[in-house]
DNA sequence: AGCACGCCGACT
DNA sequence: GTCGGCGTGCTC
C-alpha cells in the first residue's frame, strides 16, 4: 500500500499537491499538521496536510516530503471547512487562505545554505574573480547565505555564480528550514540535588564559610523559595541577594546550584487578582439582554442596533458570562483601531486573565502563544478580543462571536486576498461552531439592517443612552453663507468659534473631526497652475508642514517642500483643501491657550501611538483634539461637550455609492463622543450645503428615514444589499494594455450578463504605483445563483490569462467589495 | 504567486 | 563581451 498526503501551500495556486509518505508518517500524521515539503527546483515550504490517502497520482511522480514539522495539529477541521468556504465565496486560492491564517511564525522558510566542499581540492586558478570571492570568504565562514553572497558581490542575481561553482564542486549547498517561533524561557535555579537533606546543607554552609557572598547567595536561595513556594528565577534572587550573575555562575559551575529554564507566556495579564463583579443593567439594557437571549431562539444572528453611549458593553459582558458558564469560547471581533486600552482594561477587570488579545500590532511571537492558548482551549483564551484576523483562530468550542462596530468598513480585508469580510465570514464560523452571532452597532450596515427587517436575523434595539443622557444637540452650519458674510477665520466659522471659548471656558473638551490627513491635499502654483504630482500615481502630492515635505498617500513617495514653484520658479505657491495638519496650526492660533493634540495616521504609529493620545486626553492634559475617523471608534471620553465636524461634504461627496452611508455613520459616530455625562453635548457641522438629506438626517438622528432612502437608491441603481457585487480590477503598468484587457473582459462578461455589467471604468485614481488600474462592476440579481456567476467568471478569467498579451495583467477579484 | 530559464538591449 | 530586463512555463 502506498501512502499520500494531499497538501495545502502557501503559495496563490488553485491546486492542492500530492506527496507521498511512508506507512509509518502515515500513520503518525493528522490532517491539519504542518509539513515541509520540497516544491520546484530549489525551495522547500511548509505546507497543510488536507487530506490522508491512498490514490497515487496518475500524471506525475509525488515527490516525498521533507519533514514533519507537529506532533499534534495546529488547524483544526472546523477550520479547514471555513478555509474552504472563504475560498469559494471570495473567489481565492486555500493558499491564500493559509497564508492569511496562520501567524506568519508557523509558516517557516527555506534557507539556501552554501558550504565548502571539502572533498574536493579545488585549484584557486580556476575560478573567476567573484568564484574566488565565494570560495574565498567560505575560507572564514563556514557557511553563507543568498544574501551574504549579494552582499560580497554586491549585486542581486547572484545565482548563476553559484551554479558554477556548484558545477566545479566547490560548494555545496542545502536547504535549511528554521522554525521563526521561540518559547520564551525563564531562568530558574535550585539547590543541587546533592544538597538537599539538612545535613549536606549544614556542611555546605561551612565549605561555604570564607566566600560571604556565596553564602549569601545560599541563605537568599532559601528564604526566597520558603516564602513564596515557587522555583526562584534568577533574575529575582540576583535581586534578593544583590549578588552578580557572575556569583550565581560559580556557583552553578561548582555543582551547588542547578539552573533550569520554564517556558512561559510573552502576554500575561498583570492586573487585580479580584476582579470586578460585572456591572448592574438598567432596565432598558435589561430588556435588551433579554430580548437577545429570545431572538437567540430563533434566530442564530440577531442585530443589536443601540444609539452610541447605551451601554451596549454592558450587555456583551452579560452574555460572555452565561457563555462562559457553559465551558464555551467567545469571539469579540473589532475593528482594529477600536482595540483600545479602554475597553481592553474593561473586559479584563471583568475576566481577568480568560481575556486574550489578538491584533497586527502584535508581535508574530505573542500571535503564536495566543493561538496555541485557543487551540488547547486553554484558561487564558476563553475570550478573545480581536480585529478582523481573530476569525482564524483555532476556536474548538465557539458559543458566541460578537461583532460590534459591525458596520465598520475596516472588517474588510482589501488588499491581498483573501479579500474577507470579518463579519460575513464570522458569521459562517459561528454557524459552523453551532454558535450564536450578535452584531452591534449604533449606526448599522444596511446589509445587516436589511437582513434584520426581512427576518433573517433577529432585530433587538436600545434606544437608551446610558444614565439617561440625552442625545447631543447638532446644529448645521452654513458656511457657504458664512463665507459670504465673512464670518469665518481660516476653516472656523464664527459659531464654532463661540462654542469652542465656551466650552474652555467650562474647562470641558472638544474634538475637531476632518477626515483628511496633512496640512493641504494640493500645492497649486498662482503664476502658472502648476501643481506637483506624484510620479508614481495620479495623484496630487499633501503637503505635511511638520515635516515640509510633499507626500503621496498612496505609494508614500516624498519629496522635500520645495519653495519656489517647480515649473515655472514662481515664489507664489498656494495651497487649496485641508487636512487634520491645517486645522491643528489655525486651531493653535485662535486659542493660543490650549493645548491642543492631533490623532491621525501619522501622529499614532508605533505600539503606543494611540494609547498616548488617548491617556492624554483621559487625563485632561489636552483641551482641543483634532483627528480623522480614528476619533470615531469606541472612545468613551467623560469630559467632551463640543465636538466639531469641519467640512462635512468631502465624505458625502466621495465617489462610491457607499458614501451617504458611511457619511451618516461616520457622523453620528464622532457626534456620539459628545457629552456622555450629564451635561448634553453639542455637535457643530460645518457644511456648504445643509439642506443635504443625509446632514438632516444626521442632525435629527433618523436612522431609519436614512436606511429607507438609502434602500431606495440601492434599489433603483442595483446595489448591494439589493444585487450582489463582485469587483473586478485589472492592473497594469502599460495603459494600452490594460485598456484593451479590460474592454476584452466586459465584453466577455456582457455576453453572459449583459446589462449588469459595469465598466471598464478607470477609478478616479487611474495609475497607484505606476499601475494602471481598470474597474468592472458585476452587478448579481438575488435570484441569480451566485455560484454559477462565480464559476463562469472563473472560466471567463482562465481564457483571460490564456491570452498571452493579457498575461502580464494582474486579475482582482473583489466579491461583495467595499 | 514565485522562480528558473532563455532571449534581447545597454554598458563596465 | 556580461548584466539585468522581461516573457514563458512550471510547480506534486
Amino acid at each position: 500500500m502506498q501512502y499520500f498526503i494531499d497538501v495545502i501551500l502557501p503559495v496563490s495556486l488553485q491546486k492542492l499537491f500530492t506527496y507521498s509518505i511512508t506507512e509509518a508518517e502515515s500513520a503518525f500524521l493528522k490532517e491539519g499538521m504542518r509539513v515541509a515539503v520540497p516544491f520546484g527546483k530549489t525551495k522547500i515550504y511548509t505546507g497543510l496536510v488536507f487530506k490522508i490517502h491512498n490514490q497515487a497520482p496518475t500524471a506525475y511522480e509525488a515527490k516525498e516530503i521533507h519533514q514533519i514539522l507537529d506532533e499534534v495539529p495546529i488547524v483544526n477541521n472546523i477550520q479547514l471547512q471555513l478555509w474552504q468556504w472563504i475560498s469559494s465565496y471570495y473567489m481565492c486560492t486555500l493558499g491564500d487562505v493559509f497564508r492569511a491564517a496562520l501567524p506568519s511564525a508557523f509558516i517557516l522558510e527555506s534557507e539556501t545554505i552554501i558550504t565548502k566542499n571539502t572533498k574536493k581540492e579545488i585549484h584557486e586558478a580556476v575560478l573567476k574573480d567573484d568564484e574566488f570571492l565565494i570560495y574565498e570568504a567560505l575560507h572564514h565562514q563556514s557557511s553563507l547565505k543568498i544574501h551574504d553572497i549579494s552582499n560580497i558581490l554586491d549585486k542581486k542575481n547572484v545565482l548563476p555564480v553559484i551554479k558554477r561553482l556548484i558545477e566545479k564542486e566547490a560548494i555545496i549547498v542545502e536547504e535549511e528550514v528554521y522554525e521563526k517561533y521561540k518559547p520564551k524561557l525563564v531562568r530558574y535555579v535550585k539547590l543541587h540535588a546533592n544538597y538537599t537533606s539538612n545535613n549536606q546543607l549544614q556542611n555546605l554552609l561551612e565549605d561555604l564559610g570564607r566566600a560571604h557572598k556565596q553564602k549569601e547567595v545560599v541563605l537568599s536561595l532559601f528564604s526566597l523559595s520558603a516564602k513564596t513556594k515557587k522555583p526562584v528565577k534568577v533574575t529575582d534572587l540576583t535581586e534578593a541577594s544583590g549578588a552578580s550573575s557572575a556569583i550565581i555562575k560559580a556557583l552553578i559551575d561548582k555543582g551547588i546550584l542547578q539552573e533550569y529554564y520554564i517556558q512561559t507566556d510573552r502576554l500575561q495579564y498583570e492586573g487585580d487578582e479580584d476582579n470586578e463583579a460585572s456591572k448592574q443593567l438598567n432596565t432598558h439594557q435589561e430588556t435588551a439582554l433579554h430580548n437577545i437571549n429570545t431572538s437567540f431562539q430563533t434566530h442564530k444572528v440577531t442585530l443589536l442596533h443601540g444609539v452610541t453611549s447605551s451601554g451596549k458593553t454592558e450587555i456583551y459582558v452579560k452574555l460572555i458570562e452565561s457563555v462562559l458558564k457553559e465551558g464555551k469560547q467567545v469571539l469579540y471581533l473589532l475593528p482594529e483601531i477600536a482595540l483600545t486600552t479602554q475597553l481592553v482594561n474593561r473586559l479584563q477587570n471583568y475576566f481577568g486573565d480568560q481575556v486574550a488579545i489578538f491584533h497586527s500590532k502584535y508581535s508574530n511571537h505573542e500571535r503564536v502563544e495566543v493561538w496555541n492558548n485557543v487551540l488547547n482551549a486553554s484558561a487564558k483564551a476563553k475570550i478573545v478580543l480581536g480585529a478582523r484576523s481573530s476569525i482564524f483562530l483555532p476556536f474548538t468550542n465557539l458559543g458566541l462571536i460578537l461583532v460590534d462596530e459591525e458596520h465598520e468598513q475596516s472588517f474588510k480585508q482589501f488588499d491581498p486576498a483573501p479579500r474577507y469580510h470579518a463579519r460575513d465570514t464570522a458569521i459562517v464560523l459561528a454557524a459552523l461552531h453551532k454558535a450564536n452571532t450578535l452584531l452591534g452597532s449604533a449606526t448599522p450596515s444596511l446589509e445587516s439592517y436589511f437582513n434584520a427587517k426581512h427576518n433573517k436575523y433577529g432585530f433587538v434595539e436600545l434606544m437608551h443612552r446610558y444614565n439617561n443622557v440625552l442625545m447631543p444637540d447638532i446644529e448645521l452650519v452654513d458656511i457657504k453663507d458664512k463665507h459670504k458674510r465673512k464670518r469665518m477665520k481660516g476653516h472656523f466659522s464664527d459659531r464654532l468659534i463661540e462654542e469652542i471659548t465656551e466650552v474652555l471656558n467650562e474647562k470641558k473638551q472638544v474634538i475637531l473631526f476632518q477626515n483628511r490627513r496633512g496640512y493641504s491635499p494640493i500645492v497649486e502654483c498662482n503664476t502658472c497652475g502648476h501643481s506637483p504630482q506624484c510620479p508614481n500615481c495620479d495623484v496630487s502630492l499633501t503637503y505635511h508642514q511638520y515635516r515640509s515635505q510633499l507626500r503621496c498617500h498612496y505609494c508614500g513617495y516624498a519629496v522635500i517642500m520645495p519653495k519656489t514653484c517647480m515649473a515655472c520658479g514662481s515664489p507664489d505657491i498656494d495651497s487649496k483643501g485641508f487636512g487634520t495638519e491645517q486645522i491643528e496650526t489655525e486651531v493653535k492660533q485662535l486659542f493660543p491657550e490650549a493645548n491642543v493634540a492631533r490623532m491621525d495616521l501619522d501622529t499614532t504609529r508605533g505600539k503606543f501611538g494611540y494609547e498616548k493620545i488617548i491617556t492624554a486626553l483621559e487625563q485632561q492634559e489636552i483641551d482641543i483634539l483634532v483627528g480623522t475617523q480614528m476619533l470615531t471608534k469606541g472612545l468613551d471620553f467623560r469630559n467632551v461637550n463640543l465636538v466639531g465636524i469641519m467640512n462635512a461634504d468631502n465624505m458625502l461627496n466621495f465617489p462610491d455609492f457607499r458614501a451617504h452611508e458611511r457619511s451618516y455613520q461616520l457622523m453620528v459616530q464622532v457626534a456620539g463622543r459628545a457629552g456622555r455625562t450629564e451635561k448634553r453635548g453639542k455637535v457643530l457641522i460645518q457644511t456648504y450645503n445643509p439642506y443635504h438629506n443625509i446632514l438632516q438626517q444626521v442632525s435629527t438622528n433618523s436612522y431609519v428615514d436614512m436606511f429607507n432612502e438609502q434602500m431606495n437608491e440601492r434599489y433603483n441603481f442595483k446595489y448591494p444589499p439589493i444585487f450582489k457585487q463582485i469587483k473586478i480590477t485589472l492592473k497594469h503598468k502599460d495603459y494600452n494594455r490594460v485598456e484593451t484587457a479590460s474592454i476584452w473582459f466586459a465584453k466577455s462578461l456582457r455576453q453572459l450578463f449583459n446589462t449588469n455589467v459595469l465598466g471598464p471604468e478607470a477609478p478616479p485614481v487611474a495609475r497607484i504605483r505606476n499601475q494602471f488600474h481598470k474597474n468592472i462592476l458585476v452587478k448579481i440579481p438575488k435570484q441569480q445563483s451566485l455560484s454559477k456567476t462565480k464559476e463562469a467568471i472563473i472560466k471567463i478569467n482562465n481564457s483571460f490569462s490564456s491570452i498571452k498579451d493579457f498575461r502580464s495583467v494582474k486579475v482582482i477579484l473583489n466579491v461583495d467589495n467595499f
